[in-house]
DNA sequence: AATATTATTTGCAATATGCAAGTATCTAGC
DNA sequence: GCTAGATACTTGCATATTGCAAATAATATT
């Protein structure tokens, strides 16, 4: 049997995780770290910095100027909490709203590429495994995953 | 079922990949990057430094740097070839083996943590999956992979 | 021998990161 | 009600990373 890390070291490879860059929508560059935080603002209802940042588990300082950047290209919007000004909730703008999408599009078409090259029954299977695997990380007691 | 997106979205994160440092062995702090640079020098028989930036599909300047980087931490040696004096041989030095090491064992045990989350048909059938995945992704006819 | 191709490096300009410290707002305790 | 402590987010700071374009040296082709 194939040596475990082996196997999630080609995968990570393979998602294109070794480059800064992830997608092109129109003429805006888009990162890896762009791409979730657009992924997760669209996916939460109404979430605060603190919440996505958790989310991605990702340094505060660093996230902040992420969104920084993406206000300022005009892709998200912070809007301060009415019940706490200390809370700002980030949200979509049309223009974010359409990269999403776009990414979205072709990371979707991408993965039905990949798994026209299954069967129906291996389709499942994989779907349940990455589950299955999502499942078992979350429940796992080490604090930082070192699979990099 | 589950969106097959969210399922790719969560598993990324979860490997910590939106953070830029992997892991600390001693006082050294290593990327994702260099993590990879590393096990793949360490995997294949004198390779290239082409042969290591094309299993990686980075760009060869960003992996030229990192190598430079590499081999002032004294984890990395180039010899030119033979051969063809253009050509550059990478292998790790003792500490180099030693970091590899390390971070091929805190892998290894946390992989077996999740996995002892799972029972042995799960396990199995997971670990096929992933191979599945991955030689599913070496099929594709996408040149790269939006998969960030 | 001259020219084209190849392996790697460097110039350049821009961008990203995380610890420490700062600012404004809220909460808890008196 | 007031104040100290806690919290959400931002900024200072110093350093690190990235990828296109160009350069250099070595090899292959004509």
């Amino acid at each position: 049997m194939e040596n475990k890390r082996e196997l999630f070291q080609v995968l990570t490879r393979r998602f294109g995780l070794l480059n800064k860059n992830c997608c092109s929508i129109g003429s805006v560059d888009i990162s890896t770290v762009q791409s979730h935080i657009i992924y997760e603002i669209d996916k939460q209802h109404a979430p605060s910095m603190q919440q996505v940042a958790d989310t991605l588990a990702m340094d505060i300082t660093t996230f902040s100027r992420q969104i920084q950047k993406l206000v300022k290209m005009e892709l998200v919007k912070k809007t301060p909490s009415e019940q706490d000004k200390r809370i700002y909730i980030l949200s979509l703008t049309v223009q974010g709203k359409f990269v999403a999408t776009s990414i979205d599009q072709s990371m979707n078409a991408y993965l039905d590429e990949v798994f026209s090259h299954m069967n129906e029954f291996e389709r499942e299977t994989v779907i349940r495994s990455i589950e299955l695997l999502n499942k078992a990380m979350s429940k796992s007691h080490v604090c930082c995953s070192p699979m990099c």
